[in-house]
DNA sequence: TCCTTAGTTCAAAAGTTATTGAACAATTGG
DNA sequence: CCAATTGTTCAATAACTTTTGAACTAAGGA
């Protein structure tokens, strides 16, 4: 049971940067990269969507070459493909995170984005 | 006559990059980078489209804050905002460029894409 | 085995974006 | 003034994307 990846010099530029353009997918791209190394099941993105509308949004990520999903039981972990998107566009993915990372206009992962005083 | 423009702060990274997430306005963007610091017409830009088709794409990266649009008598100038991306976004207009100067698949401005033999 | 957990698939609805042609406005040159 | 040039706007349509809920599969634990 393994998920179809592309190869990395399948990998668009239009398409990669089109399945960016969206504030969920950034905000999976971001959360992803401050936890890097550890791969991450889906539900830990829960905060960003339902279960349905994340399967979708991670799917495109897939397919767009930017993540990659290994299958471990019933399980996707799942990670950024930093190194293949470093060998096919240097650069893009580091400008894009540290863009993201200073974006309050992002949905947040680990939630709490701003609390509102009683 | 001048037309509306985003300030710099006002650009945001998940419109830059699904504005930039689309073969036309790419092709664009990597005809204007490499003829920079030239001011360009709309009229130049006609292999990629139909006159309206390219006033949509282009209205689309002048609200996104990637394009500035100079009105000079009948014409309208646009350069890249690359200081601006720049200030914004580090390093990210200069990855996406590169990129796209190496992207066989791009439509191409000075045209002549490939001459099928008689 | 049965139940739970994790995630997918499907079809429908809603929303958005791209493309087109016809009509329009503004400037410039004759 | 008249005509040509440059580009916009509008409405229609076509094409895609996002979101949803219900139904489903597959693995793992009690």
């Amino acid at each position: 049971m393994t998920l179809p990846h592309p190869n990395t010099d399948q990998i668009s530029l239009p398409i990669v940067l089109g399945v960016l353009g969206d504030p969920t997918r950034l905000a999976i791209v971001r959360y992803l990269a401050s936890k890097e190394g550890a791969a991450l099941n889906c539900s830990q993105f829960l905060d960003l969507g339902s279960k349905t509308n994340l399967s979708y949004h991670l799917a495109k990520l897939r397919e767009a070459g930017v993540t990659r999903a290994e299958v471990v039981g019933t399980n996707r972990m799942i990670t950024l493909r930093r190194a293949d998107l470093d060998a096919r566009f240097p650069g893009l993915l580091d400008s894009v995170i540290a863009a993201a990372v200073d974006d309050p206009a992002l949905p947040a992962v680990g939630g709490h984005d701003i609390e509102v005083p009683a």
